[in-house]
DNA sequence: CTCTAACTCAATG
DNA sequence: CATTGAGTTAGAG
């Protein structure tokens, strides 16, 4: 019997919520992060049931981005024209679907005060880094500067860059190839792979035709996006060899996360990584050599002193 | 049956 | 487009 897909649902109404639908859109783009827009699109494109009421479902949708702190805001960089900002998965949120069902989780994903305001502090310091690092009349990248954080909060020592400056690969998903064995790379420590659903989930799995995988009307224009769709359970065979890890992409213990068990390794949520977590993403801040260090005095960071460069 | 996540409506900025 | 609140619905255990 063919998996849940366009077909098999057809004007159904799908069995995931909001929140599990946001985050296989944003988790199915290259970046990890997306438009509002882009994630209506995910949406409807492959759901019909949701090409109704979209007024209804959006205003719904809208509200769960705000209200989970599962997803982040990410400003959006000056050079990428566009209206609204970037939605993202909080890199510990990625597990918010432990318990198998992408209906309704066991607990809601909810940051501490604590770790909110830091958040916050970080996000603030990063829309105050587009300030830096991009024209504020063109938009346009300004020339190769010292990361300003360099020049402003004390220790020096502190700014060693956690990630090189080099340029990686754009996309640092890694479709695996087939087949599951949650098998993660590297850092895994959830080496799981235990009291996990029997089932496999994904989002293209779970979503695109078992056969017919050819593109169809949603796979215009956009690019690598559904290229996930490529994964299909198989029978079990050996993994080829892993990839070498991207320098400086890191890579998070979650081994259990529904989306991953179809053969994909989680990398640290690409678009934001804050300094708490790592960093910041080269291919979205390709300036940025080196992330804020925890517990650096933010009012200071975007402040006269970025502006005088 | 209970608990609470998820959804809806809607006001407000 | 984003945030917030209040009231309702419904899934999981």
């Amino acid at each position: 019997m063919p998996r849940p897909s366009r077909e098999t649902y057809g004007d159904q109404k799908p069995p995931y919520s909001y929140i599990s639908l946001t985050a296989m859109a944003i988790w199915s783009s290259p970046e990890k992060m997306l438009p509002l827009s882009e994630i209506y699109r995910f949406i409807t494109d492959r759901f019909p049931y949701y090409r109704k009421n979209t007024q209804r479902w959006q205003n719904s949708l809208r509200h769960n981005l705000s209200f989970n702190d599962c997803f982040i805001k990410v400003p959006r960089r000056p050079d990428r024209p566009g209206k609204g900002a970037y939605w993202a998965l909080h890199p510990q949120a990625f597990d918010m679907f432990e318990n198998g069902s992408l209906l309704r989780r066991r607990k809601r994903f909810k940051l501490h005060k604590s770790e909110k305001d830091l958040l916050n502090e970080e996000l603030a310091a990063l829309a105050n880094l587009n300030r830096f690092f991009f024209s504020s009349t063109t938009g346009a990248p300004v020339q190769q500067m010292e990361p300003p954080c360099n020049n402003m909060v004390g220790d020096p020592g502190m700014f060693a860059p956690r990630i090189p400056p080099t340029n990686m690969a754009a996309s640092p998903i890694r479709p695996l190839s087939p087949m599951l064995p949650t098998t993660c790379i590297s850092g895994s420590a959830s080496a799981d792979s235990g009291a996990r659903p029997k089932r496999s989930f994904t989002i293209e799995s779970l979503i695109t035709p078992d056969k017919e995988s050819t593109s169809d009307s949603l796979d215009h224009g956009h690019r690598e996006d559904i290229r996930l769709s490529q994964v299909t359970e198989q029978p079990t065979r050996a993994l080829p060899p892993l990839p070498p890890i991207a320098a400086g992409i890191p890579f998070l213990p979650y081994g259990g996360h529904p989306f991953t068990q179809m053969g994909y390794d989680l990398p640290v949520n690409p678009l934001l990584m804050m300094a708490p977590f790592g960093g910041l993403h080269p291919s979205y801040y390709p300036n940025v050599g080196s992330s804020i260090p925890h517990g650096s005095d933010m009012s200071r960071i975007g402040g006269s002193a970025l502006r005088t460069v």
